[in-house]
DNA sequence: GATGAATGAGGGTTCATTCAT
DNA sequence: GATGAATGAACCCTCATTCAT
């Protein structure tokens, strides 16, 4: 009755990411606040099955956003060494994280939530995502492209807040106030 | 045979103030959410006390935040009358705005959660927000003292989300992004 | 400041028919498990004035229907009078008895339910049109008009029953059957 | 490899029989109106277990009573067949429907109260019951054994307002009423 | 590992009833 | 007597979470 060693485990990660493809559907649907069971539902496992392999919403949020924050982080280093400037590489990065945002219904709102639940993601962006942005902004900053005092946990904070989005207020007006918030950031000309 | 007038009436004014400071007290530490139990026990009146005076959470945030809405639309033209500039004008009142948005936790959220519930109290915002908000920017566009294309909605709810606090962006940071979103609207200086 | 004697009985003689009026109508609408508030805002009055003046729900339910019901009574008598036999005057009389409950929406329905609050108006229908009916039988009894072991209180009881309408069994429909009631209760045919 | 199939879904049907056992005494006793919370500590289970199962008090009654109403409607071809005459058959068939409802408490006030959350269960028994009693009736008006002029529906609504039970008016009065009733569907003797 | 039935805390809402003015 | 604001018990329903199979 052995079975091929890796079958169960290969069918455990199958299971895995059926969920998270059905959790990310859901979220975009419902928003990160979604009831668990229509995850459940929606993937075609049972409940238990989600928290056995995501103990917590925020766990699960997480999984869903990992791969892509990951995408995002690695985009860094390589639009600095790409671009004719820093701030052009801010931008452009900008630019791809408001994409992530903007894409994930709720996901910004959750972040500016303060729901302690979701530390975790909280934590992992912070850990990822913040390093790849400062180092943009530090760049900006050596090249005195912006102006001095701004952080980068701030202004990515506020970049995720102008990607709330909703009725009368939607991914092209994020774009545009996003991009007048780093407008803002430029150094006030001298006479 | 006059006896004092609205004894009663007067109570009943004395409930709906505590109803009142009481749900501005728990929004700000739970946000617009709350439970209506937990008003209830905050303001130590019943359940139904609460439903008496304010029909519907919507009701009941909108009465909360009316004064200081009616406050902040007056403002708008007396400042634009004593400013030396539209543009300094329209500073002023978002710092007016800012101050309404961030000292109230939750309500950026709220508003920007598309609930329908609050229907009333986003209506009102427009209705008497919007329209002195619209206001100063449409005399720093006709002053030219801003980049064409910024709605006075869109902004205004940029505004309303940079101003989502939490712990790690707190109102010192909210107001400097706000600060750095206006700075992003002024026209680019011309070589 | 003595006022003319009786002023104030008056005066609170006219609110007590304007909360039975009330009462009357919303009992129609709304059936006799209104809300008191709603009987209340219809009258004019304030709530504690309907508890004042009827204490109990029964209290009022019975107040409502006791002048109708003292008609009814006052009929029997009459028509035993007045008719050709005995059981013609029973079949009157139970129209004008269907006539009662038939537009009153929600008293049959009331009666059955056994609601021990509303106890008075049982017993005020016991003590009172009972009578008025059980005379009406009897003398059918007596002439042989109706089959000996049908009780007075029991075939009043399945009329009210009888005249409990909704969607899909109207007034129409429950004289019909009533007539259909009566009708059986005729001796059957000796060849 | 086979385990016990349906381990699991004979406890779960389990579970849902000691629900409708709960649910049957506690409508005896109280009517079927009685507060979910009451059927669910009768039956020893979790207010969810209850909504899990019957998302709706209709669902809850339907099933109560579906099982006794299939068998008296199954009952209605077979008397048919048997006796000797149809309204001998029909007679039958309505001391079947007596007995399922006066057992019933509440039941015929509910399906007369057009409560509109009882839908499903006055859709059931118009959809099965009526086809089962109009066959019985039809059969008697061929055999010009009853008067024209009763519709199935209007006689059975009858038969169910007979049925609501309460002190001083007992199952056996019911059941007199209801022979009355019938009795005095019977054409009239012509001379 | 997967399952999903069961649980029950939590929050919403209504309305009968009291009582100070 | 009349008033109606206040009360809170009682229901409703949802959904996160556990755990036996």
């Amino acid at each position: 009755m052995r079975e091929p060693v890796g079958v169960r485990q290969a069918q455990a990660q199958r299971t895995r990411s059926g969920v998270l493809a059905a959790a990310a559907a859901v979220f975009v649907e419902q928003g990160v606040q979604a009831p668990i069971r229509d995850i459940a539902e929606r993937a075609g496992v049972g409940i238990g099955t989600i928290y056995r392999n995501f103990p917590t919403r925020a766990d699960l949020v997480t999984a869903v956003y990992r791969h892509q924050i990951d995408t995002c982080v690695a985009l860094a280093p390589r639009l600095l060494a790409e671009s004719a400037s820093p701030f052009i590489a801010l931008t452009r990065w900008v630019d791809a994280f408001v994409e992530f945002l903007v894409t994930k219904h709720g996901l910004g709102a959750a972040l500016g939530s303060g729901d302690p639940g979701l530390e975790n993601l909280h934590t992992l962006m912070l850990d990822t995502l913040l390093p790849a942005g400062a180092m943009l902004l530090e760049a900006c900053d050596a090249a005195g492209e912006v102006r001095p005092g701004i952080t980068a946990y701030t202004l990515m904070r506020a970049i995720g807040n102008l990607c709330i989005t909703g009725p009368d207020y939607d991914q092209a007006d994020a774009r545009h106030m996003v991009a007048t918030l780093l407008a803002g950031t430029r150094p006030t000309p001298t006479a």
